[in-house]
DNA sequence: GACTTGACCGTCT
DNA sequence: TAGACGGCCAAGT
């Protein structure tokens, strides 16, 4: 599996995302062993539209916040699935971040 | 074929 | 303390 692309890589582990729970993009970069390619994840997560099973509505940056919300079909969506699966979203920002993170190198 | 952008993070000044 | 910049990889133009 370690032949696979970084691409697919971040959907694997945005796939192993638990209900109701979220993570952040350094941290499946740093995962992924290419701490600071953050940005890459986003790029992923550009794609993650032909894979309806990687939920990047639970992907979110350091501090909680829906950067890529506007990238999602509606503005509110990304909130709207978020607080679908219990976590409570204010003004684009993610509240108990903290409890709700979910980190792959802790859990994988 | 080369340059620019892109849903970020960490560090330096 | 706050602001600015560089770095990582890949795709699009």
């Amino acid at each position: 599996m370690a032949s696979e692309g970084f691409f697919e890589k971040v959907y694997q582990v945005a796939k192993q995302i638990p209900y109701g729970r979220v993570t952040s993009y350094g941290a499946i970069a740093r995962y992924l062993g290419s701490a600071g390619s953050a940005r890459m994840v986003g790029w992923a997560m550009n794609g993650s539209g032909k894979d309806p099973d990687v939920p990047a509505h639970r992907v979110v940056n350091k501090r909680g916040l829906l950067t890529g919300k506007h990238h999602f079909k509606g503005t509110n969506l990304m909130q709207q699935l978020l607080e679908s699966e219990g976590v409570e979203v204010v003004d684009n920002q993610i509240q108990n971040f903290e409890k709700l993170f979910w980190d792959p190198m802790k859990e994988l």
